[in-house]
DNA sequence: CCTCATTTCAAACACATGTTTAAAACAGGA
DNA sequence: TCCTGTTTTAAACATGTGTTTGAAATGAGG
């Protein structure tokens, strides 16, 4: 309350509020400085004069509300280095989801992340050093956790992506999931029955694909 | 050849062929009817003459490259009704991937597909009643006949779901598989390899989550 | 060769949108 | 109260882009 609600009263962070939304729920090309500035109720003038111009309001928003994300949803919130693979890759698609899923400030992140896989602009190569690369690194650790470390580099990059892959799809193609339920978001109840698909169908894929393959047998199989 | 390419000396036809291409490549609203075009080597005008509006161009683009695209790839090239579902799974998911993955004109309509589901345009309705409702339909009794027509709709959703999320992503999610194999397009035998990791990943997990579910009736989903 | 409908073109128009500008409002200190 | 630097504002500006327009080119029929 002290610093977060009391710093966005003076215009810089109520454009910062703003934008991150907007941007979150448009895009960087679709959102527009006029629609920005009017849900801040200011003038259009003051984001060039605060942030130089609407890309340095981007990278702003991008560097404001990543720690709001991560501070909410930590990505492996629960677990610690020694638990078993499978409880972390639980942990890693329920914060993944509710990090793109989820409704408000924090979620504004997530779904930038998501928006700049879809559709890069020129804060690609941020988002890629400062989020993309170290999500695709913790799930590819954990995704080699469960086939063994010894899996060859590309069959485990496959798993990765098909995991990452269910996660994004949820958000992504949003478009025809409002065409079957009839609503644009989901409940924490539908977020967890989501994460528990998607962990136990990677898990149970992984492990009869590719664990069986190299060793038959010698793994684990609790879970 | 009667018909094809000769079509494609008289204007309006060199504009669809420029616009499939630029409207595959960036998407409606990136793409300018100016660029459009300059590639057809006609005057901007054209476009309204001959189209009406460039949405009127893009809902031509539309139904007219759907044909090439499922006459290149039909959705279940090489099996039958009788055909055990593993295989049907395996056919619906290759020519999937070819369509939105393969290059030229016979890609363009599978490349609008995902972009119609990732940004909807006022096309959006005319795609989900022309490409995607039956695409989902399709996979949906694919994936009926593995995991069991008796399965609970949600759970065949879910399962439906996680199939084409898989696909979807080395279309959409291009960006960052650029950054990893430095191209931006794949191989014959890469999609190849995509489309059979795909499909036994699915396999597998389906039938080891829902299928023996079935049978021993007592797992469910928990928390 | 003339006529007229069709097609094509260069130019202009309309509008949205990011940005700049010059003046006004404001805030703190002497 | 006055001064000065900062912040905010309304208006104008610059540009990209879809569309329209009026004239020129084209081509089939007589």
């Amino acid at each position: 309350m002290s610093l977060h609600k009391a710093s966005f009263t003076d215009a810089g962070s109520r454009i910062l509020e703003a934008a991150g939304e907007i941007f979150a729920e448009e895009g960087f090309r679709r959102a527009t400085v006029r629609k920005i500035c009017a849900r801040a109720g200011v003038n259009v003038s003051l984001v060039n004069y605060h942030f130089g111009d609407k890309e340095g309001l981007y990278l702003a928003v991008l560097t404001h509300f990543r720690q709001r994300s991560l501070e909410k949803h930590p990505p492996n919130l629960g677990v610690d280095e020694s638990s078993p693979p499978e409880e972390k890759l639980r942990a890693f698609v329920r914060s993944f989801l509710f990090r793109i899923l989820g409704q408000g400030e924090f979620s504004w992140f997530g779904k930038l992340f998501v928006r700049e896989i879809m559709e890069p602009t020129k804060a690609f190569d941020v988002m890629v050093d400062e989020a993309i690369r170290p999500s695709y690194s913790l799930l590819m650790s954990i995704v080699a956790g469960v086939v063994g470390h010894d899996t060859d580099e590309f069959t485990m990059r496959l798993c990765t992506a098909s995991i990452v892959a269910q996660c994004l799809y949820y958000r992504s193609s949003r478009s025809v999931i409002t065409r079957i339920i009839g609503r644009d978001h989901f409940t924490i109840e539908e977020i967890e029955q989501i994460a528990s698909h998607i962990t136990r169908f990677s898990l149970e894929a992984m492990r009869v694909c590719y664990d069986a393959e190299k060793t038959t047998g010698s793994r684990n199989r609790e879970g």
